[in-house]
DNA sequence: ATGTAGACTGCAGTCGACT
DNA sequence: TAGTCGACTGCAGTCTACA
């Protein structure tokens, strides 16, 4: 728990970018060799990612760490 | 320790921006509410900060987080 | 396919002290 | 002023399981 304005903002980012990868939770977590639960976490805006996961996460979706956070 | 191309480059960046500022480390770690080691280890790349400190340090450097990322 | 809960290990972030 | 060390607490990230 314990969102913030942010850790929201950017689990809806997370989202759209991955679903314009068209991939699942499942899919997705495998790519990153993250947990499933940890990436549903994120996507809530219930987790609070470092910067290396920030990379990892920016790498599988195939964007820069900057526009990840383009517009947020 | 355990440093990576990534948050040895973001060190980097992060000091370029502090002195840019003309602030210390210590004057710097004060206006993030930040401990002045944990700053240290930053800027030298040892630590891995979250996104919710990103933030913070951002809004310190009074950049955008996308904007900390720049050319990175 | 996704959300959530609980338990676990390692590390994020704090603090005091010394160089 | 900045680096480093050691010790501490809370949470990042993993995993199993159920709705």
């Amino acid at each position: 728990m314990n969102k913030t304005d942010l850790t929201i903002k950017f689990g809806n980012r997370m989202r759209e970018l991955r679903k314009a990868k068209g991939l699942s939770q499942e899919d997705f977590a495998d790519s990153c060799e993250f947990d499933r639960t940890y990436i549903s976490g994120i996507e809530r805006g219930t987790r609070n990612p470092t910067l290396k996961a920030l990379e990892i996460l920016a790498n599988a979706l195939d964007v820069s760490i900057e526009s990840l956070f383009k517009g947020l």
